[in-house]
DNA sequence: TTCGTCATGTAATGGGTTACATGATTAC
DNA sequence: GTAATCATGTAACCCATTACATGACGAA
């Protein structure tokens, strides 16, 4: 998952470590806390040996840099990773990858949160697994709740219940975007803007 | 985590392992997945060793024997764990226990569901400080989206946005059960173990 | 000069999982 | 007799965290 959000990241652009967890503190909105670098940097490493990215390192290797230091380490330590052509396709791999871990709450949050880098079809079968998963959990609260007055507290009984709102909501929310992925439409507005996005893979 | 829902169900009473995992999945509604045998019985041993439970294996050491002439059920190796008074002082004190990480989604549910078994005061404090935590996370994601627009894409952007309405949604339902608390609406439970509540709902 | 932020890393630990192994009891 | 469920447990691993350590740079 943390593999999946890097290279997804750097997919748009190389970056450095540090940048890298803003970012993704940033994309994923503070959904979970950011991460940490003791798991951030060993993942680049990871990355890195298994050839999915390339570290440059500004000793090694300069890429063009705009020079304002003068002599011999000027630039901080940053290390910039760019993404191989491997890694991209591992990282289509691992947003085909449809197990069902992929519709865990995290699992999905990440892969939702790069859609706009991802193939329609692929778009769809999250969407459509993730609601499958949601309405599994609903049904389940359900049957809970119907024949659990006796034996459940108040208070389980009301988290079950706002537990079940969410589902219920959320699973609104799936059904909405997949019937507009469906119709072709992107979140937000109509299909019609040319927004000339760098990716190019938005909506077709 | 564990051993809080370990101790809260031992609370309620003695069981064995294959049983408290159930209560467990019911009482969380499943709102994580069961928790596994994997960490469940390490967690008991541990809990024994410590001093908070007993377990009475139906061999080694058989505190009652009752009848085991009735052959309808030849209970199995089953081991009922008991908790003991240190065991409740321990409750008592993780639930008190009103650091940070109390608020996290996780630890806030399980905390929750056992507010039956906890003092006003502390259910106070911790609706207060998970709604503390939801409106930060509520502001931070408005922020974000605000300002956003340009390089965020559509996809990032109604994951926040999908996310900000959760938060809104929590922070209502928080704002209600604080008020409700401070009415002093709840349900049955005081301090005494009277398990006759099943009467009230939240509702008044 | 000292503080805050940028930037990279390591070691120890935590809190759980899966896969595996065992066996007893019940239902068919 | 065989399959499903009940019931307990171990070992290996996974993914991440915290705490620690280092150091360069810009601004007060």
């Amino acid at each position: 998952m943390l593999d999946f959000a890097i290279l997804g990241l750097l997919h748009e652009s190389p970056m450095h470590g540090y940048a890298l967890r803003k970012q993704l503190a940033a994309k994923l909105g503070m959904i979970r806390a950011a991460i940490s670098y003791g798991s951030l940097y060993p993942a680049l490493r990871r990355l890195q040996s298994a050839g999915f990215i390339t570290e440059s390192r500004p000793d090694s290797d300069d890429a063009s840099s705009h020079d304002q230091s003068s002599h011999g380490v000027g630039k901080r330590a940053r290390i910039i990773y760019t993404i191989t052509a491997e890694g991209k396709e591992r990282f289509q791999e691992l947003l085909a990858e449809a197990g069902p871990e992929a519709f865990n709450d995290a699992a999905f949050d990440v892969r939702f949160a790069f859609f706009a880098r991802t193939d329609r079809q692929i778009r769809l079968r999250i969407l459509e697994g993730r609601r499958r998963r949601v309405e599994e959990r609903r049904e389940s609260l359900r049957q809970m709740l119907g024949r659990s007055s006796e034996w459940l507290d108040a208070y389980t009984q009301e988290l079950q219940r706002h537990g079940l709102e969410a589902c219920n909501r959320e699973a609104r929310w799936l059904e909405d975007l997949i019937t507009a992925e469906r119709a072709g439409l992107t979140p937000g507005q109509t299909s019609s803007e040319s927004r000339s996005v760098e990716s190019g893979n938005f909506e077709k």
